[in-house]
RNA sequence: UGGGCUAUCGCCAAGCGGUAAGGCACAGGACUUUGACUCCUGCAUUCGCCGGUUCGAAUCCGGCUAGCCCAGCCA
């Protein structure tokens, strides 16, 4: 009978089909019908700032679908305009997506380096009759695009002959004109009603040096122009990019088909990641750094990559969170509890349970021996022994969280109260028979018993106890910082206000310094993440920690159904 | 208002003419040395709206509505 039960669960197992999203299922219909015989793909940032929880996305869904099809996978910059770019963030990007476990082989490539090739590329248009060379100043080109409603007017340069323009196109090579007198431009049609197709700009002039090139050139290919080249030079088969370029989609089709491509790549557009409760605007960010809100890109709040990973979050979970998000193209935001699930589950089995007290109060014990110090030994891991034991010091005066005692609990206040028994984790029982409070009435000691008989491990039965709480021991116990983090933004209170600006969330950020860790946590070095016992899971800052005087980020919390009956 | 795209549970998202997968969130319950985890249970008679085709429509057709993107010598 179970066997029966088992079996059917085994083959409902193997029927369990992950459903295919909708550019695995272009990939594969060209791999059938010999579009293609293997699968090349690209991540291809512009190097002109930090990468984000977005690029993620883009990185992973690259990455894995090179990987899923036994393909491959190219870093490119996409560094076709110089008045935007610098060295610093093709370092921060690669660090990023090493991080992120995309691995791009020997495949890192930048557009700068198939500016020949480009420059090649657009003097066969030219011999084509399909590119011109145009004096008109930027302003007059807006207007003669024409508008959303209206078609466009042919520009009067658009029937120079091809000997003209090619004189002409060398001489822009040759820095004979200045910024913005001339450019190249595809001959279309400036009647599409595809704005993109109403003869684009495709080379213009810029007197620039350039991070890679330096002064080699003065004119730089356009996105439009450029990017299809690069796709095609590299292999790649499938060019994925964001649903704002599918418009462009047209004019990457003319490109690679005017260019005489063997084997044509192919633009797919999918919607970006949006996460609800986050701040991801440039010149959001870039006030909040301004005005001392953040303290820079990699402020844990954030979910700049950097961000992310100071704050404790694997590579493994973003991996995840993106797989569950999904692929598609509708605009969409998630919510950022699917994040934080993300990490919780990642977390759980891999990291030790340590006891740490974030708002200490004391605890006496009073028929403790003074002077003793006991070593429990005491599981890193009750779900996963493979983390192994360590010793966790016990004696007769301890701290306890503050909002574990209460001197008159509410109905269903498991924890602490006068009279009241509770497990201290992985020690013993206690009973609390008296407390003291100070002037403000603020509890300053609470008193309590021990039954020796109790301890952990010694498999005692004769009763039960409802609650169990964590401790540090007094003597031992090790101080930190730890900062708790809240959503930057509550969107349930709106995203703006009335004037434009953020509606930051006024408790993003809650700073306790007088935290005591058991004495295994004052070992931690950057980026260790532990789960502590009954409050979440918290990382070293890797930025202001140091040995001597740790800091802690709470990553997530655990979930929890508990709730204090409002006093 | 020209063109392009999108619309399935609070949030993601399958579905591709045969009678609404899954995950997150949420709510109950069991278990518990974390009020966690785990495990059960519940959670769209209905797919933006209106018509049509069909024995049968979320899927096909027509019309509407709403949202997003496009008028950089940015990417």
């Amino acid at each position: 009978m179970d066997r029966e039960v088992e079996r059917e669960a085994g083959r409902a197992a193997e029927k369990e089909v992950v459903s295919k999203n909708f550019i695995e299922q272009i990939i594969e219909k060209d791999l059938a019908e010999g579009h293609c015989k293997t699968v090349c793909t690209r991540f291809p940032p512009e190097p002109n700032g930090y990468l984000h929880i977005g690029h993620a996305k883009s990185i992973l869904l690259n990455y894995g679908l090179a990987k899923e099809y036994g393909g491959k996978f190219n870093l490119r910059f996409d560094d076709t305009n110089p008045t935007k770019e610098k060295t610093e963030f093709v370092e921060s990007i690669k660090a990023d997506v090493a991080w992120l476990g995309a691995d791009w082989e020997d495949r890192l490539f930048f557009a700068s380096d198939y500016f020949e090739q480009m420059y090649e590329a657009a003097v066969k248009l030219i011999r084509k009759g399909k590119a011109f060379v145009c004096d008109l100043s930027a302003d007059e080109i807006r207007e003669y695009r024409g508008t959303l409603t209206e078609p466009g007017k042919e520009s009067p340069y658009r029937n120079r002959s091809i000997e003209e323009n090619l004189e002409l196109f060398e001489n822009m090579k040759n820095g004979v004109y200045e910024d913005g007198s001339k450019v190249l431009r595809a001959k279309i049609d400036m009647a599409s009603p595809n704005i993109n197709m109403r003869d684009p700009v495709i080379y213009r002039v810029a007197h620039m040096s350039h991070h890679n090139t330096g002064d080699k050139w003065c004119i730089y290919p356009m996105y439009d122009f450029a990017h299809p080249i690069e796709d095609a030079i590299e292999g790649v088969t499938h060019s994925i990019c964001t649903l704002e370029f599918e418009d462009h989609r047209p004019l990457y089709d003319w490109v690679v088909r005017e260019l005489e491509y063997e084997m044509p790549p192919k633009q797919i557009e999918f919607a970006k990641l949006y996460l609800t409760n986050v701040v991801t605007g440039k010149r959001y960010i870039k006030k909040l750094v301004e005005d001392g809100i953040v303290d820079g890109w990699d402020d844990p709040r954030l979910v700049s990559i950097a961000a992310l990973r100071r704050r404790g979050f694997t590579p493994e979970s973003i991996q995840k969170f993106v797989e569950l998000c999904g692929i598609s193209k509708s605009n969409s935001s998630v919510d950022y509890a699917m994040l934080e699930y993300c990490i919780r589950e990642d977390l759980k089995l891999k990291r030790p349970r340590m006891m740490a007290v974030l708002d200490p109060v004391k605890l006496i014990i009073d028929n403790y021996p003074e002077d003793q110090i006991e070593y429990l030994d005491v599981e890193m891991n009750l779900e996963n022994p493979e983390l192994g034991m360590r010793k966790v010091p016990f004696g007769r005066e301890l701290y306890i969280e503050r909002e574990d005692f209460m001197e008159e609990p509410p109905k269903k206040y498991f924890r602490l109260f006068p009279g009241n028994e509770v497990r201290l984790m992985g020690a013993y029982f206690v009973k609390c028979v008296d407390f003291k409070k100070d002037g403000n009435g603020k509890v300053t000691e609470i008193h309590c018993t021990y039954d020796p008989e109790t301890k952990c491990g010694s498999g005692f039965t004769g009763r039960k106890v409802k609650g169990t709480i964590h401790w540090v021991t007094a003597k031992t116990a090790v101080r930190a910082e730890v900062r708790l983090y809240e959503n930057i933004i509550d969107e349930e209170k709106g995203v703006y206000n009335e004037d434009g600006s953020l509606n930051l969330n006024p408790n993003s950020l809650t700073v306790r310094k007088d935290c005591l860790l058991e004495p295994a946590l004052g070992e931690a070095k950057a980026y260790d993440s532990f789960q502590f016992v009954r409050q979440g899971f918290f990382c070293v800052d890797a930025k202001d920690s140091c040995p001597d005087a740790l800091v802690f980020n709470r990553i997530v919390s655990l979930k929890s159904s508990f709730k204090l009956p409002q006093s």
